[in-house]
DNA sequence: GTTGTCAGTGGTCTTACATCA
DNA sequence: CGTGATGTAAGACCACTGACA
């Protein structure tokens, strides 16, 4: 603030009849001498006039001019100069101080209008969300379900095959892994074979109970997950870094030989689908 | 009775100026 | 005499509120 403004106010404060400090009594600063300012057109007759100067009780409101004018000026900045306030109150028959009010109520105003925006905003912006977050949810269970459903299966199947490997051959998919092994490797395949089998199925367990990640790309129907695409067994191997790529070779054809193969993607490339390992959409679930 | 507008009041912040160590 | 710290007055602003059309 600059000593100059201060003068000039303060000489305008004078010439108006004010106090100092710009805040005179009520009927002496604003609407006594705010209606003695302004113009005598307002009124019907100069009895009305006079009358009006007599009856400093009534709060009067400014003209469609001046109100216009002032919204005008409020646009082009909603904050007053003090040389601005006081060149408009010429222009307008108005005490400096009655603009400085209009524009202090303006701001009021405006900014009541913006937060009724905001509000209505934030409440489109809720509503939307919820609506999303309500859709991932009916997903989200629909998925939990098939999940459930796959656990089962496999269960009946793991039921089944135990009861049936102590008096049979090996499978056929057995064989073909003891085949592709060292020698020292199909003897302990061939003499693991149930162990090994349950290892597995436990660790295939683990996976569907922790990340199910083999489950998430597949659906019994043949459905696929659309949303959840990136997701494929790869994480599978996320902890398992310690074992050759032909135990992991193995080990996917003993686990779960069908549902695998359809989702298994070469861990070794790196990135699926876009998602890098270690950095796939597991968010998804809750 | 409700609503919009004008204006008063009290509090806070900033700035300019005066005073003092 | 110059300088930084401190106090004070004035102005502007805001939130809240009452009065009035």
């Amino acid at each position: 603030m600059e000593g100059g403004i201060v003068f000039e106010t303060l000489l305008q404060n004078q010439k108006f009849g004010f106090s100092s400090d710009g805040f005179d009594s009520p009927w002496l600063s604003n609407s006594f001498h705010g209606e003695k300012m302004n113009t005598k057109k307002e009124y019907n007759s100069d009895d009305d006039y006079e009358n009006c100067l007599r009856q400093p009780e009534k709060k009067r409101r400014l003209t469609s001019d001046q109100v216009q004018c002032l919204e005008k000026c409020f646009k082009e900045e909603n904050k007053l100069e003090p040389e601005r306030k006081i060149q408009l109150a010429k222009e307008l028959d108005l005490q400096p101080r009655q603009v400085a009010i209009w524009f202090q109520n303006r701001r009021a105003r405006c900014k009541t209008k913006q937060l009724e925006k905001d509000y209505e905003n934030l409440n489109s912006s809720y509503d939307k969300l919820k609506s999303e977050f309500d859709c991932l949810q009916k997903h989200n269970d629909k998925l939990k379900q098939e999940v459930q459903m796959l656990k089962e299966k496999l269960n009946k199947r793991e039921n089944g095959e135990k009861d049936s490997i102590p008096n049979e051959l090996p499978s056929k998919e057995l064989d073909v892994t003891t085949q592709e092994k060292e020698p020292n490797q199909v003897s302990i395949q061939t003499w693991s074979n149930e162990p090994k089998m349950v290892i597995c199925k436990q660790e295939y367990a683990n996976s569907v109970s922790t990340k199910s990640d083999i489950i998430d790309s597949y659906s019994p129907e043949g459905n696929h997950s659309s949303f959840l695409e990136p997701c494929d067994s790869s994480n599978v191997f996320e902890n398992q870094s310690d074992f050759s790529q032909d135990e992991e070779d193995n080990l996917t054809i003993l686990r779960c030989p069908k549902i695998e193969y359809e989702s298994y993607i070469d861990p070794n490339e790196g990135s699926l689908g876009g998602y890098p390992i270690g950095d796939q959409p597991f968010w998804l679930w809750p």
